[in-house]
DNA sequence: TAGATTGTTAATCGATTAACAATC
DNA sequence: TAGATTGTTAATCGATTAACAATC
């Protein structure tokens, strides 16, 4: 490995194989091969291969990857070892079911605060402080946030986002559905719902034309 | 246009497109030219142009597309206007927020009940039923629902995705964080939290690399 | 008419897949 | 040894970008 420089397309492929193996029970075998993988996640085991080469430092002919150290180079790989912490504003719903999710640790990430902008409460289940939207910039720089979690209204979201900048964020996890202008050396991470909805709303319309026309030819026949 | 098959990466940046038309205010002119909506999303124009070439019958040169047709063209393609009805399973923080998400309807899709393992509730804030999981296939089958929503832990998602499927579903957006094992006419969106971290976190990393490389510069200096 | 903008055809780029040699 | 599996090199595929002709 060493450094090659990773695609984008190969990066999304990486939590997935690590999701699996690390799904796997105690028992199983302590190695694993490709093949084993590709077959398991739907996908080609050559490309499973060239993935796992990116970062790992090989597997054996025949035995295939240490499951335990193949988990251990991904998660390197990602920088889920050292802690991510983060900012999120907007504490409706989606926030706060982004605040209580215990899964964040596995990631690396976590969430020092809240803000928004009527704050409804001091702290959140989880005992997280929720924060007036006046603090957000002068909280960032004190704590040297890096990364910001957008889950205000769409309207609001570039207004939050330049004020993330100006507290010297460079990351912004963005769920409101909106483009954001942000100098070249700010990653925004779009989880944009629309674009999924799009391809499924796509595919099913494709099944409803079908299915029809299946019923047509029926009907005549 | 008419039916050229359209490519994934197209499709999904068709709602970009129409977000941005919809948030134009109303004073806005009625024309908008491909390079005026590549500059405000940060694309390309040609990129943009093809694109939207694949949805609409044309802009007039000079002039560019009219705005309204634009958005039309792309909700029909899209297939926005007629609605999609999709169940909901697992009732948990993530599965209430997106039950309670009303923007949904602008994309065509109708939640129409919830199923959890242990309901907590008849329904939801927003006055959807909250049914026992065992209804869930019949329930499917009975309303001819084509969707459905995991929002399940990782654990149970291939269960209850086996049960939508014996339900008739042909299309499932995946919120569990685990690779569902379906029939190739199935469609199964993923929306992977993990994907979007990963990216985010190898971009912090770098980021910090960075700075540490240019203030060590600055010590030995 | 001149020029902005469209749409198309060709060139480039990157990612996936196929073929194959290396190896335990 | 034989064969499963790795890693690499070459071929294919698809998507993006560039160049250019058409048009209002």
């Amino acid at each position: 490995m060493e450094q090659k420089k990773i695609s984008k397309s190969v990066l999304k492929r990486l939590p997935g194989y690590l999701s699996y193996l690390k799904s796997m029970p105690e028992g199983a075998p302590a190695h694993i091969s490709a093949t084993a993988l590709a077959n398991a996640l739907g996908m080609g085991e050559v490309q499973v291969r060239k993935d796992l080469a990116m970062v790992s430092d090989g597997g054996r002919p025949k035995i295939g990857y240490l499951r335990e150290s193949l988990i251990f180079d991904i998660e390197q790989f990602l920088g889920y070892d050292n802690t991510t912490d983060a900012v999120l504003i907007g504490a409706g719903k989606l926030g706060q079911a982004l605040m209580g999710y215990k899964g964040f640790d596995e990631y690396g990430l976590n969430i020092l605060a809240a803000f928004d902008a009527h704050p409804q409460m001091e702290k959140t289940e989880e005992g997280k402080p929720v924060y007036h939207i006046s603090k957000l910039t002068s909280f960032c720089r004190s704590h040297k946030v890096l990364m910001g979690i957008i889950t205000v209204p769409a309207e609001s979201a570039q207004e939050v986002a330049d004020q993330l900048i100006a507290g010297g964020i460079k990351a912004i996890w963005n769920f409101a559905p909106t483009h954001l202008d942000v100098p070249s050396n700010i990653l925004v991470q779009n989880e944009n719902m629309a674009t999924s909805l799009a391809v499924l709303s796509v595919h099913l319309q494709a099944q409803i034309k079908e299915e029809k026309e299946i019923k047509e030819k029926g009907n005549k026949g």
